[in-house]
DNA sequence: TTCGTTTTCGGAAACGTTTGCGGTAGTTTT
DNA sequence: AAAACTACCGCAAACGTTTCCGAAAACGAA
């Protein structure tokens, strides 16, 4: 019959039962359980990658070795570390980077999370994080929120948990509660706010001059003699929205214009909300002759809306947008913008990320306003 | 003096030279070396996270039984399994995916490789990927390769670096060898190509209806009228440059119209390329009245220009565009184009992309075309 | 010489999981 | 009551690195 793994012997080996598909045995004389091991096939595997060991073993000297070489420690003899390296490129060894992250306990990624990854805006930070990080030897891991709540907090948890270093973040519009950002900061995750930022944590942040670029956009109007205007405003939530709506009401302030409620309204991001607004505008017994959209691209559905309806831009009314895209200068009459620079942002936030990582003690963070540009167009001058 | 941490004795020890900032001992009795470790205070770390472990420990039995359970063995007992996973939620343990990638040899996560993140049509590509990988439980890995072969081929490696499970790639236009896609299959890497594919390699693709497109597009010209139409071709290395220009020349030749070499311009992705094409075109003493812009966006550039020179559209030149954007609807006159949804074709890609990681073995890899729609705007209609 | 020093390397633990296989105990079958 | 079976769990190896610590050897100085 079947002799026992440990004894040998062929007497005394009682069956014990099935285990996992196999006929398991047991040596009465040792004492001891087995299952007989068919002599599994060598099924060619698919060529593993070459390792530090298989490096070690062709040259009979220990891993440590390879490891130190590869790594220009101090500790090893100059012609032992050629000869490693030599061996190391002809075999063409990669470093196993997950093997590597879980010894040194860091990932060298960095996490994004943003609302959308189709927004012309967002993906021109991500172009330049992407830049500025991989400049420094660092991976990025990107996450769309989509504008929901628990889909960001989903991402952020994602992004822990793949054991990223540090995180760059802009919110979604629903977020109003912070918890998964101060959870993670108190585990001590390095975290930059970009754009639409939280002010209930500490964090470094990189925003655009929201108050600054809204207040010349208004005073722009007001050059441009309008008196009565319009601002079609983001989501109340979001605190960038608050700070733009807050540069529009000094700007009237300051040239003695009444606030008028009727004249502000607040998006959501939906498509085609603005037209309700500038819709009610325009039924009002005393229409406004100016707007100030918040987001360039309220400001493009407006002039397309305006024109349907045979009203003159800009002298029935004109019109400014914060932002800047292609389409702002190519659309008739071509708007004017706060243009400022996504691909800054983006490398700015992701520069501030990294320092906080490498000096993660020392690390002040910072708040970085980026100034933004009026570019004036065809949609606001006035003869 | 000091004591050997082996006997005990206190003579017999001698010096034995530094290291590592250490003073190191040498104990004569046992023949032993030693250096002498302070008591080193107990610096407060920041709170590790909960490992396997720490659940095992906690609730006195091993860690192998914590992994059973938490990852539905059926070889536990239900109540343990039940109390495990409640020590395991009360601690807010989450696995260290970094360990399990290592031990299971997979990382569950896709790489991607395109040429250029701020192109709203990779935008559109990545949004479907990652909306398709999130729901089937894998990341995404994002890299740029801005139209280099140099930048591409070390993305592929970086990504490979990191143990991508797959890799989706868009070719930079540079690109026309491809042994860095070669190495990686031949390593048994699952490759998806989409859009701008690699006909040299036995990969599942995805891309437009090229030819069709170009095809249609060419014949709704000529139907409005267009007796000399001009193209704006892409890249010539780029493979869907030549699809479409055959689809440009396919219906040509079935109208029965000549084709002219002087009315095809091979663009770059060059800013501004697109003008010096139509610049060209605009001299010759038999001008077009027509023209097909494998691009869109060298369309809306040729748009803008025509305007300029008060060139009339569609009457003096009709002209249409590949690919859609909001901004071909919005700009004046609006560009009639042959649309289809990057979004979609992100999506079909990932699937394609995970069916082969899933079934590696059995995985048939084919080529799908996604059919796109003729959308007819002010651009090209001839009263 | 004998001790002190420096350089260079190996062994082994550690990072956090998963998994193959064997052990124990209790239950059922002959 | 021995033999066969089942259910459950622990041990240890494995994944590929890095790093701590000690050992050996070579070298310098007294």
């Amino acid at each position: 019959m079947t002799a026992c793994t440990k004894c040998g012997s062929v007497e005394n080996i009682l069956k014990s039962g099935f285990i996992r598909g196999k006929q398991r045995l047991f040596c009465k004389s040792c004492e001891v359980h087995f299952t007989i091991n068919l002599p599994q096939k060598e099924v060619n595997k698919p060529a593993r990658q070459i390792t530090i060991v298989d490096i070690a073993k062709s040259l009979g000297i220990a891993p440590s070795t390879v490891s130190r070489a590869l790594n220009g420690s101090a500790e090893i003899n100059a012609s032992t570390r050629q000869e490693i390296i030599r061996v190391a490129t002809e075999m063409d060894y990669r470093p196993n980077l997950l093997a590597q992250s879980l010894n040194r306990g860091e990932t060298h990624t960095l996490g994004v999370v943003i609302p959308n990854i189709e927004r012309p805006f967002f993906a021109g930070v991500l172009a330049g994080i992407q830049k500025v990080a991989t400049e420094a030897g660092y991976r990025v891991m990107i996450c769309q929120s989509n504008e929901s709540h628990a889909t960001e907090t989903l991402n952020v948890q994602a992004l822990v948990a793949s054991r990223v270093d540090g995180l760059l973040i802009s919110h979604s519009k629903e977020t109003t509660s912070f918890e998964h950002i101060k959870l993670q900061l108190k585990k001590g995750l390095p975290i930059v706010h970009f754009d639409r930022v939280c002010n209930e944590v500490e964090t470094a942040k990189v925003v655009q001059e929201d108050f600054e670029g809204s207040y010349i956009l208004t005073e722009h109007l007001i050059l441009q003699g309008c008196k009565r205007i319009a601002v079609c405003a983001g989501p109340r939530e979001l605190i960038i929205s608050i700070s733009r709506l807050n540069g529009y009401k000094a700007a009237l302030a300051n040239y003695g214009i009444p606030l008028r409620e009727e004249l502000i309204y607040h998006t959501n991001f939906i498509q085609g909300e603005s037209l309700l607004a500038l819709d009610g505008w325009l039924n009002l017994p005393q229409k406004p002759d100016g707007i100030l959209a918040v987001h360039y691209a309220n400001a493009i559905d407006m002039i397309v809306e305006l024109k349907k309806r045979k009203i003159n831009i800009p002298s029935e009314m004109a019109i400014v947008g914060f932002g800047d895209e292609l389409i702002a200068s190519l659309i008739e009459p071509s708007l004017t913008v706060y243009h400022h620079s996504p691909f800054q942002m983006g490398g700015i936030a992701a520069k501030m990320l990294i320092d906080n990582i490498i000096h993660k003690d020392t690390f002040q963070p910072e708040l970085q306003k980026m100034k933004g540009k009026l570019i004036i167009r065809q949609s606001s001058v006035r003869q």
